[in-house]
DNA sequence: CGGCAATCTTGTCGTTGTCAAGTTGGAGTT
DNA sequence: AACTCCAACTTGACAACGACAAGATTGCCG
């Protein structure tokens, strides 16, 4: 493991096994940082433990993200960036929250970093715009679904749709619905779900 | 802050300013851990600030709890206890649901760490049955919503409810919901969500 | 009154985050 | 082609932490 001998992009410069330069140790350290807390949590995380599987001296990664608390918020934004770009590209508000809940699965260390913001330096300018962005997004889904005439306000249905979305993602990610969904496919259960609640079918009849 | 210096039970035992038993020490860790997670978040929790806190020596902790794990283990043992009560009495489904997110508001450092598993001690007698207290109190709030007659399977419809639920209180113990719902009292708005997503009343009608 | 086990202390080790100061190397300028 | 400068990385140090081991204190039960 550590660091990889595949030819490399011309910032990897010149020749042998240990060149001062890495390369491209932001997105080394970015990588096996997601690694970790896919594994183990953020909690698990340390700075020389990044260091050291990407092969430099324990300071290197303080250079490019300050300090541990940097390094979190920088994955949080690139997540809301990446969840941007998967939400805004929706037909519809069902296809969002199937969306929102497949990048919990395909990115959850972003996913975890993005909404503990203990762990994440307020105000940073980065996150604030990306967070935004996603926000747009989401927004942009939810006021898609009816021009007008909605049975309950839009900013309501926004909300009931987030934390319907959000909830079963964080659910899922900690293994409280293996029991309940077993081993049928996610999403299909969440449109499925979404479908039931939001086109006003009723769950009973008196 | 630290040690208190009222009349205490009778386990507080004798005389002056330092006894060498503390009384209960146990209590005394775990609230102050509540504290420092409810302010800072789990990764803030440090075994020895606690226990300069409680005025004892800087491993004392250990003997009640372990390690780390250990103490978070029993944080989340308790909360789910905590949340088993609070469930079993509710009245219906969605009472039962608002009694989840005001469970959340009123022990957020509980509720955060019953659902962060890498912090906790997995196979930890107290913890898997307290957090199976927890699940029978929130299926039979799902079984008593129709005893026949449901939209969807009875199982669905607990993944909606429990997603719905779990996903408005996380978002607003994050402070996501601030803006969407301003200064509302938070239940009363699930209340309305929940109400509207579950009596089958259409969000949007063509 | 004696001992025993629970409770708490003291001391220590390896690891971590963070800061300060130094080193390396390549890209651009002249 | 030599020079310079700056970003990228290293080395070294320090305080704080979790964990462990071994010892001290105390209340309690016989």
């Amino acid at each position: 493991m550590g660091r990889t001998l595949l030819p490399m992009s011309p910032a990897q410069q010149s020749s042998a096994r240990r060149p001062y330069h890495h390369g491209d140790l932001r997105r080394a350290i970015l990588t096996a940082a997601l690694d970790v807390i896919a594994a183990d949590g953020p909690s698990a995380l340390s700075l020389r433990d990044l260091a050291r599987r990407a092969g430099v001296s324990h300071a290197a990664p303080a250079h490019h993200f300050k300090d541990r608390t940097g390094l979190l918020t920088a994955i949080a934004a690139e997540g809301f960036g990446l969840l941007a770009t998967a939400v805004i590209e929706a037909s519809d508000l069902r296809d969002a929250g199937v969306r929102y809940v497949r990048f919990a699965r395909e990115h959850p260390a972003h996913f975890q970093v993005m909404f503990t913001p203990e762990l994440l330096r307020t105000g940073d300018l980065e996150l604030t715009t990306a967070r935004a962005l996603a926000g747009d997004a989401l927004s942009g889904a939810v006021a898609a679904l009816r021009p007008e005439g909605l049975g309950i306000d839009t900013r309501l249905a926004g909300v009931a749709a987030w934390s319907l979305a959000h909830g079963f993602a964080t659910l899922l990610l900690g293994h409280n619905l293996d029991g309940p969904i077993g081993d049928k496919d996610p999403e299909e259960v969440f449109r499925t779900l979404a479908t039931t609640l939001f086109r006003g079918e009723p769950t009973s009849r008196p």
